[in-house]
RNA sequence: GGGCAAUUAGCUCAGUUGGUUAGAGCGCAUGCCUCACAUGCAUGAGGCCGAGGGUUCGAAUCCCCCAUUGCCCACCA
């Protein structure tokens, strides 16, 4: 064993961390913002482009520039982290890039606040002033939410970082615009689009929220051309009736059937419109007759487009009513509606209100409710784009994680409309496209023109609108690695691995850069799609600004570090599935984390000048008999320490790989808590502390340190600050990290992190017997400690215990670990009884399955109890064996059920009625006493 | 109107392809400041796995139906 010592390699102590003495709990601000540091400034986030290796990426989804941190954030970037830095630790040429978004919209206000502030505003700079307003804005303030990422841990490559209004972004956009310009997939046309006055820009689709809201049906009666009945339409909308150009009715409704083809007038505007007659209209909501307003009504519009009717626009841009309003011009929306009801019930054209709950479309960012109308925009056209997105994910080229967000992603695109994409708004990529002010050509190239091509005129203007944010978000996996340039990033790194974001990000993201992905890189932009669930409060509500229950990540980390952040937002639900977020939950998990710190420092305690040694060349732990002289230097405890270790490692890197972190972030809960602290730990104390010969306390911290140190690597990619700060506590052999296992790649580091470590590998110490054997001696222990607290023993009073075992095999190791049991146990004497004559006379006891146990009271039993416990416990053996037998006489069982579940139900049953019998044995002695 | 998820201990949640005596954390009860940790240790109480059918030798797990809650989608004025 000396010999052994001697070869191992030298141990050359780390000198960069300042070993100051552990504190007794754990305190994150003192080390998280230097780790960090140290990470960062030493580069240990950037990998070089590495062709041989295999790569894994992520691109950050990029936080609005205008941000600031909130939970869903975290947890987004948490899940990234872990991913990135577990394949970073396997090896993989990593790469996660981060970036921020220019954000349109978000981003304007912000700037028209500030210059508000000064007594100005977005019009009285002008276009040039205020874009160069907000870049200036940017600089200033646009680092915020990318601190606020690092205080998370983060540890995504800012070398990389991008933006996605920066020069070769914006480059891609441009690129992309000409392309789908030229292939006709981009045009600009007169359709129905949604305003939303507040912003003051058209939106797209998806950023209207529908909310149900309590409203009312107006019934209003339309007079035939005569001064007749006419027909009575419902509308939710009065004032919309502006800009009526038609009523609808069903052409088989028999009510209207006669004035199909007829003219009524249209009240307060007092024009001729027709009844006309389409199958859309529903006879049995409202009157079964519909006003028709194509400009103001996407249904309407499509029927208006079936009918050849005009479209008479009836609102500004502002909201208000306009000239084609007649008398209402001028007035605000809600004023109109007002004045038009007022105005109908004096005509005695108002027929009824009815209260109706109908949905109303508000904008998502504003909350404004949006305005139809028809407007001169640009669109995608997106069935071509459409087709091979959903093809990608039919064929299992992407995947997503939870499989069921596939279902939500393809309905969606099955129904998609053309996607309107310019905005009325000056800080975002303007559209490329001029238009000659001589002859109406409408120029779209790469460069920009200087005239007309067409007419060789030198007066053209280029387009005002900007882009959708959206629109250059959805180039972001490959605009960020240098497209359209061939770069080696892009190669490398293109297609991603996987993409982390929330389900409500799968429409107006995912699948427009996978579109887009597909079409301009002819591969999907990523392998893997995880998708989350969103953070509640502790009610189970949405966190809302308007709710004000929302919690600021900086406050948590501030109050209990990062780590605990994460780990808590990780752990405790299914992918997918949406997470509560309470106090308590965040303060059990720190106090997971101050467990780890304190087993560390224990361990620390034992390792001050131990020299790392290969544990497996050292004492192979599958082998009993290794070392010469001393046929169990390796205890029952470390065999089985190890063993359970490596198991953890391998379920812990299938969950990871899975995307399934809930579950391995339990595995180590429960591994470090209840197996290394609660028993390892405890079973080790005796020979860590010397009170054995000197060859022992070297197993035994040789057993620990590894332990010790794999678990660190197993948790470090959920915890990287307080692993990184224990690890460099730990002593380590010299080149055993970087250089040794040639991990990052990255010779050059002079500096030893934990976070560049390899993941852990498996050295075969699994071993099932020393895992059985193990469970066998807890439930010794466990069973010792019952009857101790049964009995009210005192705790400070050791007792005797007699064992009996029934298997010769047990009882061998039984005998070996009787230190054990009276460590754990606190017991005076452990004996093992050769047969059953020998055991104490009066004693409480217990049964297990090949082991009876017998702690005998020196006249103080309480019979009574003894006997009222042994009589419960052989109800409880009872009915077992009832189930079982039951179970094995069942033919259709025995026959039909595999083998070996078969032998486990035989092996079951043959432990209980040996329990039984034995507890029977114990019943009639207790009575004769 | 469609779709999806959830329904398991007082609370918040796990439970791999059906094979358990259904688990954890918090809370609760009892006893311990035991030389890593009271942000701790030991022991314990607490569940007809939403209701009803079915498949199976066997169901918390698969199928059907229903109920409740939440979320998403949808052009019923």
């Amino acid at each position: 064993m000396a010999e052994k010592n001697t070869k191992t390699v030298r141990a050359e102590k780390t000198v960069r961390a300042e070993k100051a003495p552990m504190s007794k709990t754990y305190d994150p601000q003192a080390v998280e913002k230097k780790w960090y540091a140290f990470w960062e400034e030493n580069g240990f986030f950037t990998q070089p482009v590495e062709p041989g290796k295999k790569p894994f990426s992520i691109v950050m989804p990029p936080p609005n520039v205008t941000g600031v941190l909130h939970l869903g954030h975290a947890m987004d970037n948490a899940l990234q982290d872990v991913l990135v830095r577990f394949k970073r630790m396997q090896g993989y040429n990593t790469l996660w890039l981060p970036g921020t978004d220019h954000a349109g919209i978000a981003t304007e206000a912000k700037v028209a606040e500030h210059l508000a502030a000064e007594g100005t505003s977005r019009e009285g700079v002008g276009r040039d002033r205020f874009v160069e307003r907000t870049w200036a804005w940017k600089k200033e303030y646009g680092g915020n939410i990318t601190r606020q990422l690092r205080r998370l841990g983060a540890s995504c490559d800012w070398s990389r970082e991008r933006f996605t209004f920066d020069e070769g972004c914006s480059q891609a956009v441009r690129r992309v615009f000409v392309a789908l310009y030229e292939r006709g997939l981009i045009y600009r046309g007169n359709y129905i689009i949604n305003w939303c006055s507040k912003c003051h820009t058209t939106i797209s689709d998806i950023e209207v929220d529908h909310v149900e809201r309590d409203g009312h049906l107006w019934h209003i009666r339309y007079p035939d051309e005569e001064g007749g009945a006419g027909v009575v339409v419902a509308t939710t909308r009065p004032e919309t009736m502006l800009g009526d150009v038609a009523v609808a009715v069903h052409p088989e409704d028999e009510r209207y059937k006669d004035l199909i083809g007829k003219n009524v007038v249209l009240p307060l505007m007092n024009r001729a419109i027709p009844v006309i007659a389409d199958t859309y209209v529903d006879s049995s909501f409202g009157t079964g007759a519909v006003k028709i307003t194509p400009a103001h009504d996407p249904n309407d519009y499509e029927m208006g487009l079936r009918h050849n009717l005009e479209k008479i626009s009836i609102l500004d841009d502002r909201g208000y009513i306009n000239e084609n309003g007649g008398s209402y011009c001028g007035l605000e929306g809600a004023e109109a509606r007002r004045r038009v009801v007022e105005d109908l019930e004096s005509l005695g054209l108002l027929m009824g209100i009815d209260e109706h709950t109908h949905a109303v479309g508000q904008c998502y960012r504003c909350r404004t409710v949006v305005e139809p109308r028809v407007s001169r925009q640009w669109f995608v056209r997106m069935g071509p784009l459409a087709e091979p997105a959903m093809e990608a994910v039919r064929q299992g080229r992407i995947e997503f994680v939870p499989e069921r967000f596939a279902k939500i992603y393809l309905g969606w695109l099955e129904n998609i409309r053309d996607w309107c994409v310019s905005r009325q708004l000056w800080w975002g990529h303007r559209i490329p496209v001029w238009y000659c002010l001589e002859c109406g050509a409408e120029i779209c190239e790469l460069g920009d023109p200087s005239i007309c091509p067409t007419c060789g005129s030198a007066q053209i203007e280029q387009d005002e609108d900007v882009l959708d944010t959206w629109f250059s978000s959805a180039l972001w996996p490959f605009s960020t690695l240098g497209w359209p340039r061939d770069t080696e990033e892009l190669k490398q790194f293109y297609p991603t691995s996987v993409l982390v974001t929330g389900r409500d990000i799968i429409f107006f993201w995912v699948a427009r850069m996978i579109f887009m992905g597909l079409e301009f890189m002819k591969e999907a932009p990523f392998e893997k799609v995880m998708i989350h669930g969103l953070i509640l409060d502790r009610d189970g509500r949405k966190m809302q600004k308007s709710l004000g229950n929302g919690i600021d990540p900086l406050v948590v980390i501030e109050s209990h570090g990062a780590d605990t952040l994460r780990f808590m937002l990780l752990t405790g639900n299914t992918p997918g599935n949406d997470l509560r977020f309470y106090e308590e939950k965040l303060d059990s998990t720190r106090n997971f984390l101050n467990k780890i710190w304190n087993a560390s420092r224990f361990g620390l305690m034992h390792l001050e000048d131990y020299e790392p040694i290969d544990l497996e060349e050292a004492f192979n732990p599958t082998h009993e008999d290794r070392v010469q002289g001393h046929d169990d230097v390796l205890t029952l405890a470390d065999r089985w320490i190890l063993s359970r270790y490596e198991g953890v490692a391998e379920e812990v890197t299938r969950r990871l790989e899975d995307f399934d972190l809930g579950e391995a972030g339990r595995v180590l809960y429960e591994f470090v808590w209840d197996e290394l602290c609660d028993w390892y730990i405890e079973l080790a104390k005796p020979r860590l502390y010397g009170r054995d010969i000197p060859l022992f306390q070297v197993t035994a911290r040789t057993v620990l340190y590894t332990v010790l140190e794999g678990t660190l690597r197993l948790l470090h990619p959920f915890l990287p600050f307080l692993t990184e700060e224990i690890w460099q506590h730990l002593p380590h052999a010299a080149g055993d990290q970087l250089a040794g296992e040639g991990l990052a790649g990255n010779e050059t580091h002079k500096e030893r992190t934990l976070m560049l470590c390899s993941w852990p590998q498996p050295k075969g110490f699994r071993n099932e017997k020393s895992e059985k054997d193990m469970g066998i001696l807890m439930e010794v222990i466990r069973a010792v400690r019952n009857i101790r607290s049964d009995f009210g023993v005192a705790p400070g009073r050791k007792i005797n215990v007699a064992l009996f075992c029934v298997d010769t095999r047990v009882k061998e190791f039984i005998r070996g670990a009787l230190a054990d049991i009276e460590l754990m146990a606190s017991c005076e004497a452990v004996q093992v009884l050769e047969s059953l004559e020998e055991k104490p006379p009066q004693s409480a006891g217990a049964a297990l399955d090949g082991v009876q146990i017998f702690v005998p009271f020196k006249g103080f039993l309480d019979l009574d109890k003894e006997v009222a416990k042994v009589e419960k416990d052989i109800e409880a053996a009872c009915a077992e064996e009832k189930r079982l037998s039951s179970k094995l006489s069942n033919p259709g069982f025995v026959n039909k059920a595999p083998v070996d579940v078969v032998d486990r139900e035989r092996e079951k049953l043959e432990a209980v009625l040996k329990r039984l019998k034995s507890l029977r044995r114990r019943q009639g002695e207790l009575k004769s006493n």
